[in-house]
DNA sequence: CTTGGAATGTCAACAAGACTGACGTATCTT
DNA sequence: AAGATACGTCAGTCTTGTTGACATTCCAAG
């Protein structure tokens, strides 16, 4: 499997070996974990962990999204993201409002305190991920965008793609 | 933060942004969950979780690895990874040796049926990573890899490139 | 208009996998 | 001989995923 001589197709193909493919596997799994570190650290002192991030980060994002659509973008069942959204609510961090179209919609917001919560999180996410990218240049996060949207599932690459366009860029 | 008029200092740093930054963060999210989506569905039919994925995968690169070697590489508890290497042990997956030179460590190989799973979830993983790379071209898998590094942790980078120049390349 | 199905969300119970803390054993090192 | 190191284990907790059961609400077919 890709093992054999460089098989030469017009340009070399010898980035698609069993090794590069193995770095690149091994540099999404340490990556992932510097990725994380600095949120789960605040999360820690207050007693959260990474569930709560990603809610907290997803509402920040699509104020007012229901319950149902945050399924979708977290791909966890709803009696998960549920206990999460519990603590969070129960600790004014989230706001949860009943539709008016329909009654059966809960509408996600981030309280004062949730917003604050969300921007020191996003903060330390973001400090580190700029060091990265200043450090990197302005086409190797051209790379590292593309790779990552191109190994994304199908489904997920549709909600990335739905909040990137919100975005101003 | 970033969001004043693009600061110029001799190239442009529109890809520092706040919104940039977002998007690689959600990006990074998105890829994340695609890239453990294949291995996990193997290793559920298994009865396996993440946990046996990473420590088959790492064994397999470095064979006769000690556990303490390895949980610095895992940055998980001895307890944690020993329940992992248990069921492994116990399931003929893995072989566990006392160490010659040092009697009191465990040198850990993958037994034939262990190598044939590590075989089926590395292609799994192999063959989404490699569909990316393909699409995305050379100089694009090389940025990722130069941001992904970039990300790391100083002491899991490490980790990384000792791992890495075990390769052939 | 009513009734039944589909959609939305909540509560309860359970499992995997991480954690801390404490302890035991064997072995190495000084 | 004493202390440090490597490993394993028991016990208990926490987060976060899972299924199953259930309540509420909406909508469409009779």
């Amino acid at each position: 499997m890709d093992q054999s001589a460089p098989p030469q197709g017009g340009q070399s193909l010898l980035f698609l070996t069993d090794e590069q493919l193995r770095k690149g596997i091994e540099a999404m799994f340490f990556a992932y974990r510097g990725f994380t570190a600095d949120p789960d650290r605040i999360l820690a002192e207050q007693g959260y962990g990474r569930a709560h991030h990603r809610a907290i980060h997803f509402i920040h994002r699509s104020p007012g999204t229901t319950v149902n659509n945050l399924l979708g973008i977290l791909g966890v069942t709803k009696q998960s993201l549920n206990r999460v959204l519990r603590t969070l609510i129960g600790d004014d961090l989230v706001r949860s409002e009943v539709g008016t179209a329909d009654k059966r919609e809960r509408h996600l917001y981030l309280t004062e305190a949730g917003a604050q919560l969300e921007q020191a999180l996003s903060d330390a996410q973001r400090d580190r991920m700029r060091a990265a990218f200043r450090s990197a240049g302005p086409d190797a996060v051209a790379g590292f965008r593309t790779v990552l949207e191109a190994m994304m599932d199908n489904e997920l690459r549709k909600h990335y793609t739905a909040l990137s366009e919100r975005g101003k860029d």
